[in-house]
RNA sequence: GCAGGGGUCGCCGAGCAUGGUCAAAGGCGUAGGCUUCAGGAGCCUAUCCUGCAGAGGUUCGUGGGUUCAAAUCCCACCCCCUGCACCA
């Protein structure tokens, strides 16, 4: 077993056996709630769910050593239909898919197997993930952990729903659905062969009169051209049927009237005939009462709609095709009987006033895109585009009736309405694209009657989420307008089916609640689930009345026990168990889950708790990406929590992860990333532990000053960070910057002996701690703290260890060490000596007045000249302050202005000495001899008489 | 189509809200040096272009604009990712 593997378990192991997970309420502490959604169990836990978790996980650890009583619980999502089926794909023998199952999943042959029950199948993965969560190392408190379809979690999910229901959020009606007419199911896109991501759309039929008795539905997406209609098309060719629907005469292809049949309607179907007996008859606009001819168009498709089209030939360009084809081509007429000169005086009736386009947008679309005929491809193109076009610009003419002076946007869900109160309009739906069912067969949409819906569209109940939208944090903040869009947009949602794993409708037969719905207010089951399990509470005992208490203080716990058996001191311990907990402080989850169930989350928590239990924040990152690509088992770069720990390392893959993004950025798995940051690990641990053996010299010389002062801002940032759960940039700084000061400490101390260094290095495991724990406990128990760092308290910020003069000191060095290479690199020489000139006194007074008046933002060269020249002391040295205060303020622009604060408060500095106390630090780093002179030293070395050059901060240079 | 998020120096990614401190953090990669029996690791240095003195020049999707000054503000355009419902 490797090494890393040993530290792991061990550590696992201890943290299991001193329960340091598992939170309980303790009134003397601030208590901090964290939840992950729980994955669902139809597969092995990946590196998506890892990244998102390890955030959880950090900032939970952070918190847990800033003195917060934190609870971390964790749960599995049974609910649903795809684990029934991968059971069945398991019990059909889809060798495909087993084939996923035994190499991605890792399924040992003999559960597999067993697979072909679902529930097995969910066990076996719930206890391999229990498994990876435990050896990620992730601080869950597990005697809270539950399944979805137990018993007593099921009662809680109908106490949801029947309060849910009393208060008016949950309602009956009608939903059109993509529909396989074998499985006699709904058809979801994962359920799909072919025609992913297709929805149904609504068409609006207009019944336009045949005859008194008959009706001809045409289908159209713009029922506002009514009032431009010329005449209607029908394809000769195709079959049409003669049906009563709904108790009208209707006149559509076969297929649609196959398919009202699944859409509320009453279809009986008269006689079937060929469309070309329609040809030539005339028909009339039931709004306008005008009268028009019906002409062959062989492009009108039976198969969308109801296969009947009117023509709107000064908008619609397939229209003006279709009849321009005709006006050229009149011996195709012949055929049925038309005289083409009726045909010839057909002239488009414009409608629409657009911008861009004049009399006829269709005729001059079509011209302006060269389309030829009806069969041309950019046909399609061009009505899309005038479509759009005439949609959000476009003004309805005066011909338009009531409807005259408005845009199309504006009055089309009016005009339908209208229409459909005066009984000319009706509707129906289909699917712009082909689906097809796994099964192979061809869907319809189907309007399913009696559905359970939440009522998302309630305006109300959309204010009072908004409402906990804005009393909550959101991480990132810019994810929180989209939280405000998504309540505005979502409308009912179907919230049971009647199929798959989850809980009945408590008043509904045959329902079941489905996964989106049932899994939006359970953290709240959390916070009582182990005194449900402790305490082994049976689910008939699970009365609405006990969730009431314990939810909202309602009714009496002694008469409760006498009610349900639960003791009074029980029902107390858990109503005071959710008082504690309660609200979550955060939740955290890949962005996917915005436009669902995070803001389900939102809705639910708004209707059903008052303000005080709502949520306090909800974190949101990126999609994980592998090796610049989405996961997916099919596309062979799936990567299993449990591998990815194998492999890599617990602390490595967590850290990898949370490197890659934060915000909503997609962060990228590259394998070759994490083994690097595997073996930085490994030497991390060798530069940490040596340097914790070897501490013992108790010095406090600058440099130390400056390693505790360096540290300080560190601490600040990584705690400033992770509150934010910026976790991205807390272990970036955490882990390098804070590595990158020990170095630079080391090298200019040239020895690792100081205690100084070994209680950084304490500090700087602590920061690290919630990123990589099984490390740092193992390095922390080596530098002989008793307990574990998992629990130590996080270093706090500390003002008074912030030393700027020991970091402007070493600011200094750092600054003529670059100055130095720069010269060396145009120079392209190696140096044998260094010489280094710092600042006569008098440059100091003058470099400081200029400062402190820049920092003042009153720096003007006159008025500074002027005031230089007052003084006895530097009157001597006007000529040279002349030159200098120009190239002071230049030099001061370039400095940010803390530091300029910082300089401007420690005044003049020795840097002779400064330089002097690095000499040998100099010289082994230029290899080379190095002299320090001051620029008022009468026997300084200057050949080339550089020392005039030096300024404060910036010592003079000869270089030979 | 609608909505949300993005396009930064080889790669990954900060920074852009409060324009100057930005040639632009950090990591990775690459090159050179040190250390090492060797490999690896570690440590140091360099890494847009130019420059025989600490400097200058050209960059932050494209094209305009505002300003003394823009990666950062405004406008237009192009490209990428994500979600869009009965499904987790």
């Amino acid at each position: 077993m490797s090494q890393t593997k040993q530290i792991e378990q061990k550590w696992q192991a201890k943290w299991e056996n001193a329960h340091i997970f598992e939170a309980d309420p303790d009134p003397k502490r601030k208590k901090i709630m964290v939840t992950f959604p729980y994955p669902y169990m139809n597969g092995p836990l990946h590196v998506g769910h890892t990244f998102t978790a390890s955030r959880v996980d950090a900032y939970a650890r952070f918190k847990r050593m800033q003195g917060y009583n934190v609870l971390w619980p964790w749960a599995w999502h049974w609910t649903g239909q795809p684990l029934l089926g991968a059971s069945q794909r398991v019990a059909r023998g889809d060798e495909a898919y087993i084939r996923v199952l035994r190499e991605v999943d890792d399924v040992p042959e003999s559960e597999l197997k067993k697979f072909i029950d679902p529930l097995y199948m969910a066990q076996y993965y719930t206890n391999e993930g229990r498994l990876a969560v435990k050896s990620i190392g992730f601080s869950v408190d597990w005697r809270r952990e539950f399944t979805t379809v137990m018993p007593t979690y099921q009662k809680f999910i109908e106490w949801q729903y029947k309060n849910l229901k009393e208060k008016g959020y949950v309602t009956r009606g009608t939903h059109p659905v993509v529909w396989c007419p074998k499985d006699q199911s709904p058809t979801g896109d994962h359920d799909r062969q072919v025609g992913e991501g297709v929805t149904p759309e609504e068409y609006t039929l207009i019944k336009y009169k045949l005859g008194e008795h008959t009706f001809l539905p045409a289908a159209t997406f713009r029922p506002e051209t009514i009032y431009g209609i010329t005449n209607m098309w029908i394809n000769p060719d195709a079959a049409y049927v003669e049906a009563t629907v709904n108790g009208e005469n209707w006149i559509i292809s076969q297929e649609a009237a196959e398919k009202l049949k699944e859409q509320e309607k009453k279809v009986q179907v008269k006689r079937s005939f060929k469309g070309k007996e329609l040809i030539g008859q005339i028909f009339e606009n039931p709004l306008t009462k005008g009268k028009f001819p019906i002409l062959p168009g062989w492009f009108v498709d039976p198969k969308t709609a109801t296969g009947v089209v009117y023509s709107v030939p000064a908008h619609a360009p397939y229209d003006w095709l279709a009849l321009k084809d005709l006006q050229e081509k009149p011996e195709v007429l012949k055929d049925f009987g038309i005289d083409p000169e009726d045909v010839k005086r057909i002239k488009p009736i414009s409608i629409i006033k657009v911008d861009g386009f004049g009399e006829y947008p269709a005729v001059e679309i079509v011209e302006q895109m060269g389309i030829k005929d009806q069969h041309d491809p950019k046909a399609d193109e061009a009505t899309k585009a005038l479509y759009k076009k005439e949609f959000h610009s476009g003004v309805l003419k005066q011909n338009c009736g009531p409807y005259t002076g408005k845009t199309v946007r504006e009055v089309k869900d009016t005009l339908i309405a209208d229409f459909r109160k005066l009984g000319v309009a009706d509707s129906m739906y289909d699917l712009p694209e082909q689906v097809v069912c796994r099964c192979m067969t061809q869907c319809i949409v189907k309007i399913l009657s009696d559905q359970w819906f939440l009522d998302y569209s309630d305006q109300q109940w959309k204010a009072k989420a908004k409402e906990v939208v804005a009393q909550m944090a959101i991480y990132p903040d810019s994810a929180k307008q989209w939280f405000n869009v998504v309540i505005d947009w979502l409308k009912e949602w179907a919230c049971a089916r009647t199929t798959g794993f989850g809980t009945p409708l408590p008043w509904g037969k045959g329902w079941i609640i489905e996964t989106l719905s049932d899994s939006t207010i359970y953290m709240a089951f959390y916070t009582i689930n182990k005194h449900i399990k402790q305490s082994s509470i049976k689910p008939e005992a699970l009365k609405p009345e006990v969730f009431d208490y314990i939810f909202y203080g309602k009714g009496n716990p002694a008469e409760l026990e006498k009610a349900v058996g639960i003791n009074v001191d029980l029902l107390e311990a858990m109503r005071n168990e959710f008082l504690y907990w309660y609200p979550f402080d955060l939740r955290n989850s890949a962005k996917e889950l915005v436009p669902n169930h995070l803001t389900f989350c939102i809705f639910h928590h708004a209707a059903l708790f008052p303000p005080e239990h709502w949520p306090k924040a909800i974190g949101v990152n990126g999609m994980l990406m592998v090796e610049g690509k989405q996961m997916h088992k099919s596309k062979g770069n799936f990567i299993t929590m449990k591998g990815a720990v194998e492999k890599y390392g617990a602390d490595a893959t967590r850290c990898a992860l949370l490197l890659g993004a934060e915000g909503m950025d997609d962060p990228d798995w590259r394998a070759e990333n994490v083994s690097d940051l595997k073996s930085k690990f490994e030497a991390l641990c060798g530069f940490a532990s040596g340097i914790v053996a070897s501490a013992k010299n108790q010095e406090d010389t600058v440099l130390e000053r400056w390693l505790q002062s360096k540290l300080q801002h560190r601490i600040k940032d990584v705690t400033v960070s992770i509150d934010e759960l910026k976790t991205r940039t807390g272990l970036q700084i955490a882990l390098f910057e804070t590595w990158n000061d020990l170095r630079w400490y080391i090298q200019r101390k040239g020895s690792t002996d100081a205690k100084a260094l070994g209680e950084a290095v304490k500090v700087w495991l602590k920061m690290l701690a919630p990123f990589a724990p099984f490390l740092c406990e193992e390095l922390w128990s080596q530098t002989g703290e008793a307990g574990f760092i998992s629990i130590a308290s996080w270093p706090a910020f500390d003002e008074a260890k912030v030393d700027v003069a020991a970091e402007e000191q070493e600011n200094l060095i750092i600054d003529v060490m670059s100055d130095t290479s720069n010269i060396l690199k145009a120079m392209k020489i190696t140096p044998k000596r260094l010489c280094y000139y710092t600042a006569a006194s008098w440059k100091w007074q003058v470099y400081l007045k200029v400062l402190e008046k820049t920092l003042a933002g009153e720096a003007k060269i006159n008025e500074l000249m002027k005031e230089f020249a007052a003084d006895k002391d530097l009157k001597p040295h006007m000529k040279d302050i002349a030159g200098m205060v120009p190239r002071v303020i230049k030099a001061l622009t370039k400095l940010p202005s803390d530091r300029k604060a910082n300089i401007l408060k420690i005044k003049a500095v020795d840097e002779k000495e400064i330089l002097q106390s690095a000499l040998g630090f100099l010289k082994e780093r230029f290899n080379a001899e190095v002299s320090i002179y001051s620029e008022d030293d009468q026997k300084r070395y200057d050949p080339k008489r550089r020392a005039v050059m030096a300024m404060p901060y910036q010592p003079a240079i000869y270089i030979e």
